[in-house]
DNA sequence: ACCAAGTATCACCGATCGCGATCGTCGCGA
DNA sequence: TCGCGACGATCGCGATCGGTGATACTTGGT
C-alpha cells in the first residue's frame, strides 16, 4: 500500500467516477483503474463495486475511505512541517466559504497570506450547500478550515472562532405598505413571501430561527444563492427579503428598515476541526485571521 | 512521498544506522541510503546528517519523524481496518511488557488472543528501561500497547486500566535479626541495604515511594532486572528485598514477612494511548483484557 | 599508518507505472 | 429491440523505479 495508491483511491471514491478521478489527478483513466486493481489485491479485499455506469464503496472500500484520508493528511502534515523548518510554508490550503465572503473581507485576508506565504497554495471552494454543507466536509476532510455562518451550538467536532456579524434589515420594495416606516417588528411581516437563501446558508438559518424563536412563520417563495441579487428581486416585487446592508449595492426602488426586538445578528467564523490538528499552513492562515480581528 | 520511503526513513532514524535499519525492512543497504536519498530531494531537505560514524537526525528530520510516525500509524490501521471488514484481523500489534509478566498471566491472555485472532502477529518487547520506559515507546508511537506499573499519576497522554495486583513483602536471609518476626515496619527496615530492580520499573517506584512518603530512606546497593532472582540474592547476603510472594519460588533459606503500615500494593495495568485512536487489533486485545479481569 | 565499520555511488536487471488504443458493458432514448 | 455514448478493464509498449552486489570513500579508534 502507497500513497499514491490511497490517493486514487480517494479520488475515485469522491468521484464516484473513475474517468473525473483521473482528470483530478492529471493521469489518464486506465492509471487509476490499474492503482485502484492493485491495492485491491494487495489488500486481497474490493474497495469498489463498480460498472460502466455507476461507482460505490463496498464495506471494505467504506471502512478503508476515512483512514485513507487520515494517512494523506498526516503525510501533507509531514511534508508542510519540513517545509516550516526548512524555508517556508508549502503545500495546499483547502478553504472552504460562504458566498458571501464581503462580510469577510476574504480577499484582503487570503492576499496577505499569500503575500506571506507565497509557497501555499489556496484552493478556495464555495459552499453548494451553505454552511452546514461546508461544516460537513471539513468533518470529512475534504477541507482544512471554512469560512462560516452556524447560528447555534456548533457541532462537537468543530471549533468556531467569531470574527465578523451585520445585522440583517428588511428590504422592500419603495411602494410597499411598510416602506414608510422606518423599524416594523417579525409581527408586523410574518406571513409574507419572502426572498433567502437556501436552508443550510447561515443567513437562512439566523432568519428562520428568529421567526421561529417569536412563533411566527413565513413563506419563502424564492431561494436565491447569491445574496447580491437580493435586493434586485426585492426590486421587482418578487417578495421581500432579510439582508445585510453591504449586500445592497443600489437601494434605488427599495427601501431598508429596520426590525426591532429580535436577534437577526449574521455571524462570521472560522470553523477548525477539533478531532484532528491542523497542518502548519492552516495553523498560520489561523494566526493571520485572528491579527485581522479588530 | 510515499509510505515505503518513510518506513525507511523512520527506520533509519531509530536505528541511528543504515545497515541495521536495511536488515530490520530485509533490503540491502543500498536500497535504504538510495530511498533516503530520494526523499530527501523529493521534499528538499536534508533529513539525516550523517556520515561513515554516525547518524542524527537534522532540525528537519525531526520534524518529519512523529509525522511520518502517525502517517505510517495511519497507514497500518487503513489496512487492519479492510482487514477487519473482510475477513478477520491482520496486522502487526505491538506490545511493551515488564519483565515480571506474571503478575498478569499474560501468555495466557496472549495465547487466547493468538487463538482468537490467529492473523495479528504479536510482537512483544520487554522494557530495557522499565515501565517508564514502555510508556516512552508508546508516546512515541513505538508500541501499541505496554503492560505497566506505575504508580502515582500518570501522564496525561496515557490512560491506565489497572489489572492485577500484589502486595510486597520483605525477604530477609532466615538468620536476619528480623527473620523471627512475623511483621514489620518501615522505620524496622529503613537504612538498611536492600536488592531492587533499576529506577524506572514500576516495583522499583511503589518501593521508592513508600519510604519518601514516611521520611525514611534506605540504600539500594544491587539492582537487578529481574526479580525472579531477588530471593536467591537475599539467600547469599547480598541485602534485603521487598518482592511479590510469586516470585519466590524456592523460599529455603529466606523468610517472607509482612510490613505493616505501608502501603506495598504493586499494580499493574494496561496502558493505551489517549492523543490517539488505536487499531483494530489493539481494540480487539483491549476488550479480551477487561474478559480476563475478574 | 592501518583497520574495521559504515555510507554513498554505480552498473545491472527485473518490476512497476503511465500512456494510448481498444474491447466489453451498461443504461438510455428512439 | 437496437444503436449509441459514456465509462471501466485490458493490453502492449516505453520510460522509470527499486533492489542487488560490488566497490569507492569516509571516519574514528588503535
Amino acid at each position: 500500500m502507497e500513497l499514491r495508491q490511497l490517493e486514487y483511491f480517494v479520488a475515485v471514491a469522491e468521484e464516484q467516477n473513475f474517468t473525473r478521478a483521473a482528470a483530478r489527478l492529471h493521469v489518464v483513466q486506465s492509471a487509476v483503474s490499474a492503482a485502484v486493481k492493485t491495492l485491491e489485491r494487495e489488500l486481497g479485499a474490493s474497495l469498489l463495486d463498480r460498472n460502466s455506469k455507476r461507482v460505490r464503496l463496498t464495506d471494505a472500500g467504506a471502512a478503508l475511505l476515512p483512514r485513507a484520508r487520515i494517512a494523506l493528511d498526516a503525510a501533507r502534515d509531514a511534508r508542510d512541517a519540513v517545509a516550516e523548518v526548512h524555508g517556508g510554508l508549502r503545500g495546499t490550503l483547502r478553504i472552504g466559504t460562504m458566498t458571501s465572503i464581503r462580510l469577510l473581507h476574504l480577499p484582503a485576508l487570503l492576499g496577505e497570506f499569500h503575500r506571506r506565504h507565497p509557497g501555499v497554495l489556496l484552493h478556495t471552494s464555495v459552499a453548494p450547500h451553505g454552511s452546514q454543507g461546508l461544516i460537513d466536509a471539513l468533518a470529512e476532510r475534504r477541507l482544512d478550515l471554512a469560512f462560516v455562518s452556524l447560528p447555534g451550538t456548533p457541532p462537537a467536532e468543530i471549533h468556531l472562532t467569531d470574527l465578523a456579524s451585520s445585522v440583517l434589515d428588511l428590504v422592500v420594495p419603495d411602494d410597499h405598505p411598510l416602506a414608510t416606516r422606518e423599524a416594523v417588528t417579525l409581527a408586523d411581516i410574518a406571513g409574507l413571501d419572502f426572498i433567502d437563501s437556501p436552508v443550510g446558508y447561515g443567513n437562512r438559518a439566523v432568519t428562520d430561527r428568529a421567526f421561529a424563536a417569536a412563533g411566527l412563520s413565513r413563506r419563502v417563495t424564492i431561494e436565491i444563492p447569491d445574496i447580491a441579487t437580493g435586493a434586485e428581486h426585492v426590486r421587482h416585487g418578487l417578495g421581500i427579503a432579510l439582508l445585510p446592508r453591504f449586500a445592497v449595492a443600489d437601494d434605488h426602488g427599495v427601501r431598508l428598515l429596520s426590525v426591532a426586538g429580535v436577534d437577526l445578528n449574521w455571524t462570521a467564523s472560522l470553523a477548525t476541526p477539533v478531532d484532528r490538528p491542523v497542518g502548519a499552513a492552516a495553523r498560520a492562515l489561523i494566526s493571520l485571521t485572528a491579527e485581522f480581528l479588530p
